[in-house]
DNA sequence: CTTATCTTTCTGTTAAGACTGAAATATCAG
DNA sequence: CTGATATTTCAGTCTTAACAGAAAGATAAG
């Protein structure tokens, strides 16, 4: 598959910001790649359209399926797997956002409540164990809401974003 | 100053998660030591209390400072530099969110509408140059609802999050 | 069963960036 | 101005993780 120069651009700066939000690089590109082309591929294709190892491809399309933002389907008449990403950009955004909290928060917050329950029998004054649980109840609260708005329909969401800060107003007659 | 266990616990983790956010260890692990000080805390103190590198110290709060979330001031009749981190933890949250919009979203949305521009003389297709606006738009979208949600005062904003998503009725019955 | 094709695992290399310790610079007191 | 103290910059070392290439492992066709 030949890369034209708007969609280089866009791979490789997805590429870019992959590696800035903890994500593999090549990871990142061939996501953006398969985003693009609409279509599955190789990863034979993939990895000659990115000049990168087949291994390479072959480890990272492991964890974009392992993340559910590509599928792997096949082809008839065909022996090789095809990959194709997700073409939903909520369904995208929700399935990035799932894996981050599940490997990123969810521990943190385990972490937190332990702190929490060690507090009794550690020396560090009322204070300290005050602010941790400040900040434990405080990821709480946005782990919760993150979980209630997922759920909501996709209408609704988008009204809610379109709403923007009128929200104030509707929050200030309601409770 | 000593770190009782369960501050350690609290402090290693924050650097751990750090590290995943694409934030320098230490970084994130003199922020976390400040969180909990609740006093300022002289760069040599927090060289010491973490065993790490004074010089390492002295770069890290230089980032933390540029960030926002750790002010410089002095004590009387002290020539050293003390640091605090900020304490509330909503003014915490929109540092970092703020940050990271700066440095990562703001640049991708800017590629992603020279992309679209440079659309025209590209030869990939219509249909690619509709996915990648598509992406655009939902950067856009998503970017502007966060800039509306950033200025709401306070209470609104706990009062957003407590609703939850019984938010949708609200929605429903209003637009 | 055998061969051809496709995929994954493994190991050594390489590149990026964090970190240290030393040297340089700045700031204040006397 | 001089010495003492505090801070920053810099150059080299070390660590980590991505990556390529080779080898091993599957799987389907014949």
């Amino acid at each position: 598959m030949k890369l034209t120069p708007v969609m280089e651009k866009y791979v490789l700066h997805w590429g870019e910001m992959g590696s800035r939000w903890g994500v593999n690089r090549t990871v990142a590109q061939i996501h953006a790649l398969l985003y693009l082309a609409g279509k599955p591929l190789t990863a034979d294709e993939i990895a000659e359209t990115l000049g990168v190892a087949r291994s390479n491809v072959s480890t990272s399309l492991k964890e974009l399926q392992s993340w559910g933002l590509v599928k792997l389907l096949h082809v008839k008449g065909d022996r090789r797997d095809h990959f194709e990403a997700l073409s939903d950009l909520w369904d995208t955004f929700f399935a990035i956002a799932e894996n981050r909290k599940r490997r990123e928060l969810d521990p943190t917050l385990t972490v937190l409540r332990e702190c929490v329950l060690d507090g009794n029998e550690d020396e560090s004054g009322p204070e300290v164990q005050r602010r941790i649980e400040a900040v434990a109840k405080f990821l709480e609260r946005l782990l919760s809401w993150y979980d209630q708005i997922r759920r909501l329909p996709r209408p609704a969401l988008i009204k809610l974003l379109d709403l923007g800060a009128k929200i104030e107003k509707l929050l200030g007659s309601k409770s």
